[in-house]
DNA sequence: TTGAAAGCGCTAACAT
DNA sequence: ATGTTAGCGCTTTCAA
């Protein structure tokens, strides 16, 4: 084992598109080209696969928040939820994570514990982060958000219930859209327990929006 | 409520700094320093007033993805758990949570349910995406990773006691440094349940780790 | 078949 | 007291 690293490795100097392009004395553009399977660029195979094989030889790894400054998606997703240690919300992050996770996305966690300021603040942090969407599990968000957000009660309140009618459908037609948006015609719904009270309006939100969407659950 | 908007403002083009220090007639060097509080630079208190309210009634959110890449630092940590309805981890992630959280960290989530190809594929996502470390819980890594590791093992197997033993030291070592590497100098640690098999020997790899680092817990 | 240029939004040096 | 330049790492026109 030559030369000096530390035990973390951290002294590697990180391989970006610009170097592994001069290594193999190429632009930047043609290896990111490659590299994305762009359509529609006629290189050669032989050239294909050097650079495949340099990016796998030298562990390339796409910078992702660079990608995402360029491509404006962040494929990141916020989620607020007042405690972790909670089985019944740890099973709906489960399955929103599933989710997320195939398709590509991650997610930030936040936890509030029910305080007001940071049920404030979050959000902008999450925003501000880059999430494309949010999901406030048990949460009252407080104020419209310039982004999609689906609203998952666990308790629900007895009061308000008009605005949970509201909620549901507006939550259904959110989160319904943002993944269409996104390309989805295919979405898997997990419906509430039985018992729990907004189960049921909460379905037939997700089933009268996905009806308008023409899309299948 | 003037001009046409959708429901959920998704129509607003983000106010960046380009444009707020458009609006200012000020350069956006000029309002990022403001804004970031910039020492030793020498603005007019008043123009300064200009700039902030000006982004306060904007709304103005810096975007973190520039920051992250401008900056080299994304605040953010990657943490691998099998899965998320355990009680057990879930106090684990809260309590790493609050900590992250309270240091204007965020946290990915990738939950791997002991599948071997994921338990490779999310650090190197996770490290694509930015992480700057890694927490594992109940999680045995493979390789070693260019990027500080904490392992939080939480059924420790009975073999392989003398890697524990390493691995808790290393642990302490890789993440007290890390967080002495972001300047942190005085660190909370969260001891394990005392029933947990590997409570103590953790401890002795923190405070070991500590005395040398001459940090206080 | 490949490269050059521009720019995502931000900030740190270096001018003015 | 403020502006200009350059560049983080990437991708997308557009040129050669």
């Amino acid at each position: 084992m030559g030369k000096k690293k530390t035990s973390t490795d951290s002294s590697a100097e990180p391989v970006t598109l610009k170097v592994l392009a001069a290594h193999l004395k190429l632009d930047p553009a043609t290896v990111s080209v490659v590299l994305n399977n762009v359509p529609g660029r006629s290189i050669p195979e032989a050239t294909r696969e050097r650079i495949r094989s340099a990016a796998q030889k030298f562990n390339y790894q796409p910078s992702f928040v660079a990608r995402s400054l360029r491509n404006r998606r962040t494929m990141t997703i916020g989620i607020l939820v007042p405690v972790l240690a909670d089985g019944y919300h740890a099973e709906v992050m489960t399955g929103i994570g599933d989710r997320l996770l195939e398709e590509n996305y991650f997610y930030f966690i936040a936890h509030h514990r029910h305080r007001a300021d940071l049920i404030e603040q979050y959000p902008r942090m999450l925003i501000s982060r880059g999430a494309e969407g949010l999901i406030a599990i048990d949460t009252e968000l407080v104020g419209k958000l310039p982004l999609p957000v689906v609203a998952i009660a666990g308790h629900q309140r007895v009061t308000g219930v008009t605005n949970v009618v509201l909620d549901h459908h507006r939550a259904a037609e959110l989160s319904l859209r943002h993944l269409y948006d996104l390309g989805h015609r295919t979405i898997a719904y997990m419906r509430g327990q039985p018992y729990s009270s907004d189960s049921d309006v909460r379905w037939r939100g997700i089933v009268q929006v996905a009806k308008d969407l023409g899309l299948s659950i």
